[in-house]
Order: structure tokens, then sequence, then C-alpha cells
DNA sequence: AAAGCCATGTAACCAGTTACATGATTCT
DNA sequence: AGAATCATGTAACTGGTTACATGGCTTT
């Protein structure tokens, strides 16, 4: 069985639902935006070789308006699989920050172009942001009804509070660099 | 010429100091090391591949004490290729987060374990913000000698922030699962 | 009529990691 | 004595993206 993080969160999300990798795919791109990222590449064969595995078993539904589904659902040793993987701890943080590495250049380019890159970066994170409090919003008054509800919406916060983060980080900056930008050419 | 990243950090390092491998590795390592990585198993082959399309040029240079160093200067060609690389917008960032995989599955799992993935990441936030600000205070005296300094000032000025929100969401959320915590056992 | 969503999947490619190989010097 | 640093590099592998292929249904 490989060990990939992509085997455990399709595991994951079995564990609290069944569902197809079309799903699976619409699930990680809703809550788990901000953090982690899956393509049906990853997907569709992982689920297959999970199958093989008999960490999941696989259900074929006919369904009249469209492709047949197929529709996967976690066995125990699938279970056990996933709690094994939760206790041990977790590798460092991954960041790639393509717009840093060009403003980091910055002293190779008209001003213009940097704080192009940075207001970019702004629009990026005030619109994770606002998904973020939208997704804050609507898991408030469930939060009670589920556990799972519950660390979804720990994991919310930090996306929220980062993105934020980053927003104040880009206003202060603008600031600076046009500040600096005037001295260098007086 | 391949156009991968790892193609625009060696030129934009090079475009400051003549460097060896040796030295990309290290310089990628501190001042980039909180949005960046690079492995040599990158930085050789692109150096040499770099070196074939005349966009940097190689001395190489006998070293008494050590194996012989490979010193690489950028050419002209190679600074034009990172101007026009630098006015192109950067792609949206890429983030994994594996202890929020983990998380997101807490109710899977007992809440010790959550705690300790969160403990985990406030340290290593902890560390990257200490190492963030004595960065910043290395740079702060000597920012108005080159106006490359400045650049990395501001990246820098990103990962403080970042880091910081980080530990903040962390003590947060520890405060929080612990209230919760004694609610779902009562 | 066109765009977008539902739903499956594969093949080729590109990015990035890890383990290995070599070996001298310097620090603890 | 042993660990760390200097310094080069390759080969095999794993992770992840993109483009392609198929085709019906639903919304604008």
């Amino acid at each position: 069985m490989k060990d990939n993080n992509a085997t455990y969160v399709l595991l994951g999300l079995l564990s609290h639902n069944p569902m197809t990798g079309y799903d699976i795919k619409k699930s990680v791109g809703t809550r788990m935006s901000y953090f982690w990222d899956l393509s049906y590449g990853q997907i569709y064969p992982t689920l297959k070789q999970l199958e093989k595995n008999k960490l999941i078993t696989k259900q074929v539904k006919n369904n009249p308006n469209g492709p047949t589904r197929k529709v996967y659902t976690i066995t125990e040793a699938g279970n056990k699989e996933l709690q094994t993987w939760l206790v041990k701890p977790a590798k460092k943080e991954v960041h790639k920050y393509e717009f840093l590495l060009k403003l980091i250049f910055g002293d190779q380019t008209p001003a213009e172009f940097n704080q192009k890159h940075i207001e970019e970066f702004k629009e990026r994170n005030q619109k994770i942001l606002q998904t973020m409090i939208a997704f804050e919003e609507n898991l408030k008054p469930i939060i009670d009804q589920s556990e799972s509800y519950y660390y979804v919406f720990l994991t919310i916060l930090l996306g929220k509070n980062i993105s934020k983060a980053s927003v104040e980080w880009a206003d202060n900056v603008m600031k600076m660099l046009q500040e600096h930008t005037m001295e260098v050419k007086s």
C-alpha cells in the first residue's frame, strides 16, 4: 500500500460518507481549498488502488441522468489504516510563494511591477478571506450537530487568520514601497 | 530553455553575485527559507542547462583546501531572461499543511493526538518567527546599502506576519479544544 | 446555441526528493 | 575520534499536472 497523502485524504473523506471520485474532488475543492489540492489524475488511480487493497469497496450505481456513478465506502481495514496515520507526527508545511520569488529580485525591475505582484497577492488573499468567513458563518450554526464539523471549523480559522495577515502585509508594504520609491528617485 | 521556477531562482541569485551551486543552496536555505526550497538534485542539472543555453558562464576555480569550485556568472542574455520573467504575473500560492489534513479528520482519533499536532505546528512556527525576527534585525541597519536588501526585507516581513498569525491561531484553538473536549465528555 | 456541470478515466509529462558516491578540511 | 562543513554530481523514484477522450443533462 502506498503511503502518500492523497491516500489519506480519500480515506479521511470516505470515513464520513460514501462518495464518488467526483464528490471527493468537490469536497477537497471546498473544505480543504485553503491547504490542499487533488486532481482527478491522482484521485481515480488512488481509488482503484485502495479498492485493490481492500481499504474501500465500490458500488456501481446506474444513474438515469448521466454517466454511471461509482460510490466508494471505507472498510474496517481502511479505518484502521487512517487511524494509524492520524497519530503519526505531521511533516512540516510546504509553501510555494511564486510572487515572493519575483519580489525578492525586485531590484532588477521597475517598481510598478513589484507593486503589481503585491496587489495581485492581496486580491487573491482577500478572496480567500471572504471564502473563509463565509464558511465560518455557514458552520457556526451547525457546529454542534457533528463532531466532524468542529474540526473543519478549526482549519477554516487558520485559513482566515493567515489570509487576513497576508492582506495586512500587502497594505503595509504597498505604503512602504511608495515612500521608498520616492526616496530612491529624489 | 525550460521555464520552471528553479531556473529563475538561479538567475535571480546570480544577478546579484557570481556563485557556486553550493553557495546557491545556502542562499536559498536562508533568505528564501520561508517560501521556497531547492535541492542539489535541482540545482546542479539546472546550472548545467543554463550554461548550455548561454544564460550563465562557468569559471572553474582551483581550491587548495577542498574540491574544485565552479563559479557561475550571469550573462546579458541571462539578465534579459530574468527580467522577462519578473514582469509576468505570478501563479497563485501553493500550500501543503499536512497537519491540517490530520486535524480536519480529528473526529476519528482521540483528542490528545489533535492537540499534539497543533503543539508541533506552533513550535515549528515559533522557530520560523524567531528566525524571521533575527533576519529583520540583521537587515535593518544595512537596508540602505543596497536596493536588493530592501526587497529581501519585504519578503521577511511576510514570513514574520504569517508565522505570528499561525502561533496565535495555535494558542486560540488549543484553548477552544480543551473546552470542547470537556463539553463533549460531560 | 453555448456554457457549464455531472462523471468517468488515461498517458505523457514535469517537478522535486532521496539515496548514493567521493573525499578533504575544520571544528568540537 | 567524530561530527560538521565544504563541494561536486547522478539515478531512480515519487508526487502531481495537464491534456486528452467521451458524452449526456441543465442552465442561461
